[in-house]
DNA sequence: CACGAGTTTTACCGATCGGTAGGAAAATGC
DNA sequence: GCATTTTCCTACCGATCGGTAAAACTCGTG
């Protein structure tokens, strides 16, 4: 772990020879994430790069590699920050906690200034030029993943008499999931953080049980 | 209304001298549409919409304008095609049946083969270059503009003791105007019709009703 | 102070971008 | 057959794109 210098973040570790690097990758990434999920790949351009991380085209590509691997090791960094939130909601003792959890998990409910929204794995996948379908479909993949996620929850809670066997779990899964992405499409259209914990309220109060 | 000849598509009425135009508006239109529609603005370039249209960069210029003007011309477009269907779907009888009707409208339900899934307001809008924010919250604004018919139908339907008064209207609009994108997005994420029709069937199934 | 190592910067690259001027083509009218 | 009109095409434009080579910089070491 390193310790910040008082003037140039010089890490205080051993020097080994040649110029101290300028950056710290990890904070570069961050910054390059929020411009990639923000305007998307081909919405973003190499000054919106430099600009964000403070770093040159050369130094970016020494680091990370051409642009398609950049944003792919965004995604990842992305997955890393939202996937550990997303698996404490699922570990809920209940299957009714674990979805409304998961569901005020959507940013819409709790906005963060200067992040977007609407989930980085939706609005970075929907559109671009035919050249990214490969590189989008990872995206929808990482989703599809979630929404298993949640359908093997709820087959869990079936087992463990938590929920009715009644219910269809993929179909359920997919109606919090969908629910979920739709949330914050809604709050990036303008419905207020208000009128959507209202409506998770009302989803909540009618929870599927026995009869 | 032209009637179209054996070979060459001329109409049949008096023609002004000059060469003849080579192509149909709407038509043009409809394809430059359906490229916008699927990659976004900064994913789409001319030599997507001149294969798109069969129009070479030129003729697209002086036909629709540029590429910014094409764009918003493609967007009154699908707004033409999708609003007549809403507000039939918003006519219905009962405010049960009229918000059915919506939800059904979402293309998962059905899907079009060609046609991208996800609404055009919606994934048109979601990413997108620093110079287009503008042109995007003009999609959003459209889709606020469906929401707030919506919850007016809502409104109109607890006057007429169609709706529970205890409802919240706006609250209720935002909850279906959430799940249809959400049922959307799903559906562009591999989830089968099936599984939406019973989404549909299972919220339906709760409707608001007195107590 | 010179050298080596690692990093950054400058300048440049070919390709593609959105857009346009002027010539070519296709029609009608005389 | 030629002039006029309207439309289309070719070639070109400046700007920006993603990417790179080589020089410059910044450090530590002897």
């Amino acid at each position: 772990m390193m310790m910040e210098a008082a003037t140039t973040g010089v890490p205080e570790v051993p020097r080994k020879p040649g110029r101290p690097r300028g950056f710290d990758r990890d904070i570069a990434l961050h910054a390059a994430l929020l411009v990639f999920w923000k305007h998307g790949f081909d919405g973003t351009s190499y000054a919106d790069l430099t600009a964000a991380t403070g770093m040159s085209k050369p130094t970016l590509y020494a680091t990370f590699g051409d642009k398609v691997n950049l944003f792919r090791e965004a995604v990842v960094a992305y997955s890393a920050l939202t996937s550990q939130a997303y698996e404490n909601a699922l570990s809920r003792p209940t299957a009714r906690e674990a979805v409304e959890a998961c569901l005020r998990l959507a940013r819409g409910l709790n906005p963060e200034p200067g992040e977007p929204i609407v989930c980085f794995l939706v609005q970075g996948a929907l559109t671009g030029s035919a050249d990214t379908q490969e590189l989008r479909s990872e995206l929808t993949a990482l989703r599809q993943q979630a929404t298993e996620q949640l359908r093997a929850r709820l087959k869990r809670a079936q087992r463990e008499g938590d929920l009715p066997k009644t219910v269809d779990a993929a179909v359920l899964a997919e109606y919090f999931a969908s629910l979920a992405t739709g949330l914050s499409v809604q709050a990036a259209g303008g419905a207020t953080p208000a009128h959507l914990n209202q409506i998770v309220e009302m989803v909540m109060a009618q929870w599927p049980s026995e009869r």
